[in-house]
DNA sequence: TTTATTTACGAAATCTTTTTCGCGAATTAT
DNA sequence: ATAATTCGCGAAAAAGATTTCGTAAATAAA
């Protein structure tokens, strides 16, 4: 079955090129009787526009592009079901690129982005990412481009995140409250605006209850899953050693349980723990994880729909739209007082 | 800064364009000192090739396309990992369609791939999916089309999957070894190839284990989330309850954890659970979960790399290929005999 | 020196669709 | 009945790149 062309179409219906293309678009010139057949012609001879033609014509690819740092996490899983949702809804196509959070990957990525490929972007930057050229190339290309959960700061561009200042300071207060007397933020970067407006409100909730350990309080911890579990191990075997744990994402918490699990650690009453995640199996985890619960669905719709409100009207700048979804603090047995 | 075409950089240059598209893809027919000025043109005025006109031209969009149910599985997600790996090197984009688990989406995608969007396609069935019309179609279009983990029986195309019969007698003899003396297959779909793979393994270990409950031994559990919860809550609190559990998939095993926890079903007094996942947290569940592990970042790389096979060499035809990578069974607490 | 071959590039066709413009026929207005 | 619109459609240009084919100059062979 071979494919079949609008010239050829047009040929077989005895009528021009432009007929078709207009029938086929509805267009309103044509009568209502020529639609008729064309539409059944096409039919017949399962006809599909092409779309590159058409993408090359209109200038137009009805094509996004989603750049994240990985995808085998459950928050940019659910954000990406919330971003195939809109686009799904506008018959837009969706490219996903992973950066593996790698800021040289992210940059290659986005160069390629300004070839006309995608109508728009949707970006949740990498943890080495710091500078931002490489999106501005894009903002002055004239390309939609819509921050997801982590942004770059200081740019005046649109973006949907959640709450992250309060959450760290919630997430501080409420191991405070239940009688950590030493806790840890585990940050898995110092350049990350999410991670650092956490660990701010954590600092910040850490001043307030009059704990002083500025200096100790916020640790870095990144790099691959061995060597984070390394790091987390010589964490919680040092003198120094924490008696209250805050996650900034979903691997370091599974690490602080796969660690405590082997050392003996007891959570909670040796160290309790909090994470920021979306992670559907922390109820049934040992003990039940208390989460910081990203809207990470909501997040990945309102960014999808955003950025669509800048693709469909070019007037419209998308330039300072900033949407706080806010996460929710669900208490679990890893950070109860006993 | 406005986009320019090859049209304007040829007349900066004063060549022709054909110089210059040349120049660009490196033929041999064009000077190196030419060549050389092309290239620091390009550069200087930032231009890249619009990727629809060359498509359009070429008939190759490097572009492939991954159809799958969901993708906050954790076996998915890691399957894109492996897919994204390959295609990356490559230089090929990669677009994602979700069936959502319905055959008349997954339909209305694989219709859509016929347009010459993609150079081929990476498929994981919906679990109603039992015709193969809309996947024949593609074939017959000569579109490349590889089938990873959850295939349609019958077809002589080319396929990378796991050994679920194998796995699916395992699991049965593993809990019948520990003790179980009513254990069911808790499957998602009749319909699903991979399923009844495990599914028939799963029989073939009871009747060799001279355990006869054949009728009573399947049962199907699919749907939404609070479905699926409320289908095992009343299996398990049915006279004819189990006392172990085979979960075909991640989303069955972590609610049968959550209507355990509800009901104070004891695992693995009680009921012994075993699960087809990749779940990273099955350690650290409460009890530890017993898990057979699919490989699923090699299963998308495979696939992904039998594709590209079929996609760059024309004359090779897929047909009939079929991998198997096996999964392997991780024994944990929530099977352990007492 | 003459012929043959190679080298380096340009003109034009091509890929498929969309859109503008124009034209004849049919309809409405005058 | 004539002029003015409207209607339905076609011809052709355009979108941006690639490829085939031709050609003039440069080099090699005879």
């Amino acid at each position: 079955m071979r494919k079949i062309n609008m010239k050829e179409l047009a040929k077989v219906l005895k009528v021009s090129v432009a007929t078709v293309s207009k029938a086929l678009s509805d267009s309103h010139e044509i009568s209502d009787s020529t639609k008729k057949k064309v539409l059944e012609a096409a039919k017949r001879f399962n006809y599909t526009l092409n779309p590159y033609a058409s993408s090359l014509r209109n200038k137009k690819s009805k094509t996004i592009a989603v750049v994240l740092p990985e995808v085998a996490d459950n928050f940019f899983s659910l954000a990406i079901n919330g971003i195939q949702s809109v686009a799904e809804k506008k018959g837009y196509h969706v490219l996903i690129y992973l950066s593996h959070e790698k800021f040289i990957n992210e940059k290659s990525i986005l160069a390629n982005c300004c070839s006309g490929r995608v109508d728009g972007v949707l970006i949740s930057v990498s943890s080495e990412t710091t500078d931002a050229d490489h999106v501005l190339k894009l903002y002055r290309q004239n390309i939609p481009i819509v921050f997801f959960d982590r942004e770059v700061e200081g740019l005046h561009l649109a973006k949907v995140i959640t709450n992250d200042y309060e959450c760290g300071y919630q997430s501080a207060t409420h191991l405070i409250n239940n009688g950590c007397k030493k806790p840890v933020f585990l940050s898995i970067s110092s350049s990350l605006a999410i991670c650092n407006n956490r660990a701010n409100g954590f600092k910040a909730a850490l001043k307030d209850k009059k704990i002083h350990r500025a200096q100790k309080a916020i640790i870095e911890c990144g790099g691959s899953e061995e060597k984070i579990y390394s790091q987390i191990k010589k964490l919680l075997t040092s003198p120094e050693k924490p008696d209250g744990i805050v996650a900034s994402v979903e691997r370091l918490a599974v690490s602080v349980y796969l660690v405590s699990h082997q050392m003996n650690i007891s959570i909670p009453k040796d160290l309790k723990v909090v994470v920021f995640s979306t992670l559907d199996t922390a109820p049934i985890l040992n003990p039940p994880l208390t989460a910081i619960v990203q809207p990470a669905f909501d997040i990945g719709k309102t960014a999808a729909e955003l950025l669509f409100k800048g693709i469909e009207k070019n007037k419209y700048k998308l330039a300072d739209e900033k949407i706080i979804l806010p996460s929710v603090l669900i208490e679990r047995r890893s950070s109860q007082m006993l």
